[in-house]
DNA sequence: CTGTTAGCGCCTTCAA
DNA sequence: TTGAAGGCGCTAACAG
């Protein structure tokens, strides 16, 4: 930074408010040092910045899994929603199927090397939130998340009632649900909401559903499989199957086929998601869009940063809920059920 | 930090070399030093740590997309592996899809920010490449890379041979193939090894490919099916397919079945990945281990980093290649061709 | 094994 | 609009 003030003949001072993009630098001498910043291949060091400004320019990215197909979305829209404006990612992610009893998130790790926290879907325990906002830090969440944070979220109540209006409106009564596991904190679970909000459907039509209609799928193909099966010993009268993802769905059309059961002739099955794959077994799905909620909680998160930055503003609501809406994409694996 | 050094009455410097492990410490002084930073809840600042060593303890993961079964997987297997010896990972996508004639990655952003650098099956120019290595990190490669550079890929050529052979042990002997876009260095390139495995293992069953056999299939799903469609449009004569990826096999299939062909009756597809939902279509694959590839190319990576830590060690070798192993899965997309 | 002493490279008041 | 100067919190020589 030397070189570049003496070679502008300025102060550096001067050169760092210039590239940084501040007012009050006059046009002459901005375009003078960033030409010779440019020419010198200058980089300024992010470490010595964050050091004397306190600001790091970064974000967590935390997160229980990479590989999952809402989760890897999500992290790219943030990710590129990110980097636009010029802010980095730090992924962190930890293991899930650890023991629940004890926090599995060590949030000293964040300490003063983000600016902001971006939570990507994942059912955290109250004491691991607590711990969370001990950081003081923006918070933002994705998928689930509490009322009193910020989050970006498809509209669960929505997508449920779209998935068991669509198999009642083809005439289905029997209708199952494979649910996942609920989480540590069951208010804000999205498993927890599209399973009520199946059962709300369910009564609005006059349908009481059975307890044993219900059944966990553990959020992955094997799972879904799994409670398919289950589902349909103890239940045979089931007509459709309403998985809360599709992965879910897709376990259960495996299922089906492995009992010898026509999809949708025997059985209908929706699930809610918009898989890439789901075209591979045709399946109807509820339609959401991560990559978006992703990208938006980033933007929300690097609004709720600047204000926090600014001395005089405060957060006029402290807790803003995005509700993204979803859209029914129908496929070959729902049709009315057969008359008997 | 000052806090602590007072409480356990000691210099900042005795505190830094505890905290940080160094042997030149007392057992007694170091256990007094560490029971006083954790009852303060102190936790050093990363800026200034990395500002006065020079070291980020962050390694930079560069990939054109992170919402892909192989990338995705290899992520989740690098950051794994960085965190569990403390260090950090900082995403970085950048779009691939676009204008291939100008560079799509700026090495300047990482300038300062990582230790090294770690590139997740991402096909670069020479002139990317070249970019990258100016800025004098450790490199490593996983999926692609050139020989010069440390590199965790599986085993293209055993890869494409066995899927290859598997077809011909069934006795087919008109087999497409589907490949993917070479990327702009064709000589390092996964589809163009697993292509030219693919007519080596053709010859030496003495069977001529017709240069119309291979198709490209951009690596998704619809780009597959597109191409099975092209291909069988004007091979009919084709009773077996490999396509270089599971996503394009899967493409592949749902073509067969939009032709109203019998998998693997009239048609058998294998694929090459072990993808997750390759069991939805039954689909025979050569099946490889992504995470594994990230978690190992991190240590590559991490070592090399020692390495250059070390005043007096050299590298022995420049160029390690490493390549991972893989396994022939058998479902039900593959079979003998039907005698006609 | 421990303390002292310079910085690391930038940001940010304060003054001009 | 610009410059001077102190300090952000830590590490790494060098002594002791």
């Amino acid at each position: 930074m030397d070189d570049v003030a003496r070679a502008a003949g300025v102060s550096t001072a001067t050169v760092s408010r210039a590239l940084r993009g501040m007012t009050s630098v006059s046009a002459a001498t901005r375009e003078r040092i960033e030409a010779v910043a440019r020419q010198l291949g200058y980089v300024a060091s992010p470490s010595a910045a964050s050091l004397a400004s306190g600001r790091t320019r970064t974000i967590g990215l935390l997160t229980p899994w990479v590989d999952r197909w809402f989760y890897a979305h999500a992290i790219d829209g943030a990710e590129r929603a990110l980097r636009e404006v010029g802010f980095d990612a730090l992924l962190y992610t930890f293991d899930l199927s650890r023991d629940q009893s004890r926090p599995r998130v060590d949030p000293s790790v964040l300490r003063r090397r983000v600016d902001g926290i971006l939570v990507v879907g994942m059912p955290l325990s109250k004491e691991e939130v607590t711990s969370l906002e001990a950081l003081d830090l923006p918070l933002a969440f994705i998928g689930t998340g509490r009322d009193d944070h910020v989050t970006v979220r498809l509209d669960d109540d929505a997508a449920g009632r779209c998935a068991t209006e669509h198999l009642l409106g083809l005439g289905h009564r029997r209708i199952g649900h494979i649910t996942g596991p609920a989480g540590v904190d069951h208010s804000w679970s999205p498993p927890v909401a599209r399973h009520a909000a199946w059962r709300v459907a369910l009564e609005d039509a006059c349908v009481a559903a059975e307890p044993g209609w219900a059944v966990d799928g553990a959020f992955d193909v094997n799972g879904g499989r799994e409670a398919a099966h289950r589902l349909l010993d103890t239940h045979p009268e089931i007509t459709a199957l309403f998985a809360a993802s599709d992965e879910m769905a897709m376990g259960a059309v495996l299922a089906a086929r492995e009992r010898g059961l026509d999809v949708p002739g025997q059985l209908s099955v929706i699930g809610i998601d918009g898989h890439d794959l789901g075209e591979l077994v045709g399946l109807t799905t509820v339609a959401q869009d991560p990559a978006r909620q992703g990208a938006e909680a980033a933007r929300l998160l690097l609004a709720d940063i600047a204000l926090w930055a600014t001395p005089g503003a405060e957060r006029v609501s402290g807790a803003l809920q995005v509700l993204h809406a979803t859209h029914l994409v129908t496929r070959s694996s729902t049709a009315s059920p057969r008359k008997t």
